[in-house]
RNA sequence: GCCGGCAUAGCUCAGCUGGUAGAGCACCUGAUUUGUAAUCAGGGGGUCACGGGUUCGAGUCCUGUUGCCGGCACCA
């Protein structure tokens, strides 16, 4: 007999080789049906894996988020088979679950094409009605490579020989004539996958991610629990697609790009503006965190970069020139041996330490073309890079406390942080292992220390020391880095910054990089798609457009009230265009202006203002003096409102 | 850089199996002077990304290049 717990805290008793679905059966016949698989002490499971022993099991079915896991685990197996059945020629390698779906990369010559897709979802949802038992085998790890080797899986056969152990056993799953290496676990048949699934993209990826080797072909899908979720999911899609910041950024005239500067960005006189008010917010932001502000050349000869370390490492990502004078130059892809020259200019004292050196350095590197996107990866940036010269005991509470100023200006421009990712030791890197325990080890307490836990990124480290990003989402979920700070014992080493300690003697100081917008322009960009193109009043290229109802009744009181408003420190607009109100309020609302003023001859009379807020239809009338005050009050950038 | 897709007016897009370009918006001109999301009429505007080829004839077919899009790899 089997004692079984259930998580209601009941137990029941069940007859040897009783398995999750027996138990499920025991409780209703309707959980028996919608039992996807179960919880057996916590390990997810098949459900007619027979239980072993006394056990707590819990159910799981589509409302769970397990479930709903195992429903895109079971599509991308489904995929497969559908693939394989209409393309035999295609061989199958991995097929995992990613967030709303899944994916499935194929070996095979000819390309496969979204044209494709009706076939494959039309062979998919047959084998859905087919309904064939999902079936666990249990196999040796030889006879398993001869077998996917017989039937000329040659990847499958490799992922078994290189990352089972020699002597353990593996698992199949088997659905009809089907069958495929999984860990499991799976749905009980293809039948209990429910048909709200999608095939959404092709794409290439190497095999393994490594661009040394062949690349495979990817198809993505997106999977449900049912028809009503996965409609949802496409409508989100949809409407993330409108805040896609290159369209925005062309709708509101924001900046542009073009072919004779990939990667380079055209800032316009809006997208300028919104520039400027971020940078004047982070410079006071950087102030008040006594930090100085310094500026370093473009250009510098190679030399230097010789000497830093970069020309050997990223040649091949810097813009380099060449003078008459047979100097060979290059734009500087980052500040920071700027910075450090600007340390060793004259004699520096413990007593200047930490320093805090920042700049909003404009950088550039030579991105590989397919890395371009956007604002978010782009070839010249302009970084709010800073360095702090410290100690090494500073250096917990620097982090900690630049943790806090980095989080404290997200929020100001309301930005979520997705996570805090500590990049720790990567396979290639400098340093022995007392250090990397050690730097890990300072980064991960400062960390705690701001009250964050980070993310663990295992290997992503920089080759010389440990870092911590800010991880942040755009419109449709891609993730990108926004901040940064990282620990530097090697720059300060090659080019030999030092300082004077307590003891007379030179020491070497640590550097800290730090970046809490991580670029201008990608910062930019996340801000749009954050807000949708509606920044919020302080950050509003025009913050209040002022619309005549007529120009003979208000043009001039409209210019007038633009004036009182301008001087009141407001980014302001006059339409006095011989158009109706509506075409106005139609057009400035599109151009997700905050504020619209509309003025005709009764406001002109009163000295009013009707005053139309985006998003909202109503109108408020108040006095040109009252609308002066609390405009202006709530233009005021968070930090300027916070100091009142 | 790699795999796949796409490229027509300032923008969004139509243009069937090859027969020498079209709509809406925007722009310009005129009328209208308007009360909270498109006033009416008229007009101008395209080497169909660029180069080569097939053809009597190419926006349409083939090919090369460039750029963009979606991923992968990269991201000091």
């Amino acid at each position: 007999m089997i004692n079984v717990t259930l998580p209601d805290g009941s137990k029941r008793e069940f007859a040897d080789g009783a398995s999750p679905l027996d138990v499920a059966e025991s409780i209703s016949k309707s959980l028996a049906k919608k039992a996807l698989a179960a919880r057996v002490n916590g390990e997810l499971r098949d459900l007619k894996r027979p239980l072993d022993a006394d056990c707590a099991v819990a159910i799981v079915t589509d409302k769970d988020p397990d479930g709903l896991e195992l429903i895109r685990h079971d599509a991308a197996h489904v995929l497969a088979q559908a693939v394989q059945a209409l393309y035999p020629d295609a061989q199958v390698t991995i097929g995992p679950v990613i967030d709303d779906g899944f994916y499935y990369d194929f070996a095979r010559k000819t390309p496969f094409s979204t044209d494709d897709f009706d076939k494959i979802e039309a062979k998919m949802k047959e084998i859905v009605d087919a309904d064939y038992p999902i079936v666990r085998e249990v196999w040796e790890k030889d006879a398993a490579i001869a077998e996917f080797k017989r039937i000329g899986e040659d990847y499958k056969a490799q992922i078994i020989d290189d990352i089972i152990p020699p002597g353990e056993a593996i698992t199949l799953y088997r659905q009809g004539d089907w069958f495929d290496l999984c860990r499991g676990p799976h749905l009980p048949s293809t039948g209990k996958l429910p048909k709200a699934f999608k095939l959404m993209k092709m794409a290439g990826a190497y095999w393994r991610g490594d661009s040394k080797n062949e690349m495979l072909q990817r198809m993505y899908g997106t999977a449900w629990a049912n028809e009503k979720d996965l409609k949802e999911h496409l409508t989100r899609l949809e409407e993330a697609e409108k805040r896609d910041h290159r369209k925005l950024g062309r709708q509101l005239d924001l900046f542009h790009m073009q072919e004779e500067g990939r990667g380079m960005v055209f800032w316009h006189e809006k997208g300028l503006t919104l520039w400027r008010v971020i940078e004047a917010y982070v410079r006071r932001r950087l102030e008040a965190a006594n930090y100085v502000e310094v500026r370093t050349p473009q250009v510098l000869d190679r030399k230097f970069w010789e000497q830093s370390g970069h020309w050997e490492k990223y040649r091949e990502n810097m813009f380099v020139c060449e003078t008459e004078e047979d100097e060979t130059l290059s734009l500087k892809p980052m500040n920071c041996p700027g910075h450090v020259q600007i340390f060793k200019f004259g004699q520096k004292s413990y007593r200047d330490l930490p320093l805090r050196m920042a700049e909003f350095g404009a950088c550039h590197r030579y991105e590989p073309s397919g890395a371009l996107h956007g604002l978010m990866r782009v070839r010249a940036f302009t970084q709010d890079d800073a360095h702090i010269f410290c100690r090494e005991d500073q250096i917990e509470e620097e982090t900690a406390n630049f943790i806090t100023l980095a989080r404290s200006i997200h929020a100001d421009f309301g930005m979520e942080t997705d996570h805090i990712a500590l990049a720790t030791r990567p396979e290639k890197r400098a340093g022995s292992d007392e250090f990397w325990d050690k730097a890990e080890t300072q980064m991960l307490s400062a960390a705690r220390a701001a009250g964050v836990e980070p993310v663990i990124a295992e290997g992503d480290g920089a080759f010389y020391a440990p870092k911590l990003d800010f991880v942040i989402k755009d419109a449709i979920g891609r993730t990108w880095t926004c901040g940064t700070i990282q620990l530097d014992y090697v720059l300060p080493e090659r080019l030999g910054a030092e300082y004077i300690a307590e003891d007379g003697q030179k020491h070497r100081p640590v550097m800290l990089h730090r970046a809490i917008l991580g670029s201008l322009e990608r910062f930019i960009g996340v801000l749009i798609e954050n807000y949708a193109g509606a920044f919020p009043m302080w950050l509003s290229p025009v913050q209040v457009v002022v619309a005549a109802i007529s120009d003979d009744a208000a043009g001039q009181y409209a210019e007038d009230v633009a004036a009182e408003l301008r001087k009141a420190g407001l980014r302001v607009e006059v339409d006095r265009r011989n158009e109706t109100i509506n075409y106005k309020v139609r057009e400035h609302s599109l151009a997700k202006v905050p504020v619209i003023a509309v003025v005709g001859a009764r406001e002109a009379q009163e000295r009013k203002l009707a005053l139309r807020r985006l998003g909202s239809n109503g109108q408020q009338i108040i006095t040109l003096d009252e609308a002066l005050v609390s405009l202006a009050e709530e233009a005021l950038p968070p930090d300027v409102k916070r100091a009142r």
